[in-house]
DNA sequence: ATAACATATGAATTATTGTTCATATGTTCA
DNA sequence: TGAACATATGAACAATAATTCATATGTTAT
């Protein structure tokens, strides 16, 4: 495709791609991964639901920190919350979550 | 587990994650794909190797910011670079990438 | 060597995001 | 109802990160 110009070549990609707003909630959902209080607490939740406060003495931080930062998960629905008498208890939406979370490990090891 | 105290939930958790070092690191990863300019350059690259300029062109911003985010992306080793003649044509690193785009769309178009 | 072009990079600015503190809300039990 | 505990949230602050401008570096052709 060496005759290729660049206008033709822009236009094909163009063509190609998902819309700009997709692509923008796409980056948000990955937003979510990329912060190591949040992984961390992902990672938590692998094995099993967990309260707020276990969370936070898991990943040594504030229970306010744990909070604000289990609102942005929910918020991408890569959580939910079940009530409990006094506590909340959080467990993971899904399971793409952990396969992401598997593969982000397996580049990383490489 | 219902008698399972606090102490214990906690010690057990923090038994069975990776090394606060990994998290980091996979947060970092993931940081990469939290950017929506960074996906832009990324999606456009499934298709083919291109310029500096033509992903400029087709992510619609400064051949600058181009330069620097894709720097970000080759320190994650999420591209390679090709120098021909005055031109540097990047391209994806590995297919890890497209998995994981992949994932991330299923979640969000659920 | 110089002009013209493509890319890379440093510095400054702006925007975004994470954390903490203080406090509000919700729940249980006496 | 009030005390004790768990969680949520608003506001302020601190830390990061994205973008741009200006310019340096690298490449080609005359």
């Amino acid at each position: 495709m060496a005759h290729e110009d660049h206008k033709d070549i822009v236009a094909k990609i163009k063509a190609t791609m998902p819309s700009a707003d997709t692509l923008f909630d796409l980056a948000d959902f990955f937003k979510v991964f990329g912060d190591s209080t949040r992984i961390r607490i992902m990672c938590a939740l692998f094995e099993q639901e967990l309260s707020v406060c276990c969370i936070a003495d898991i990943v040594g931080m504030e229970q306010s920190t744990v909070s604000h930062q289990l609102r942005v998960l929910r918020q991408e629905n890569l959580v939910k919350v079940r009530r409990e008498g006094k506590q909340s208890y959080y467990s993971l939406e899904d399971e793409h979550i952990q396969k992401i979370f598997e593969m982000g490990l397996e580049h990383i090891l490489e």
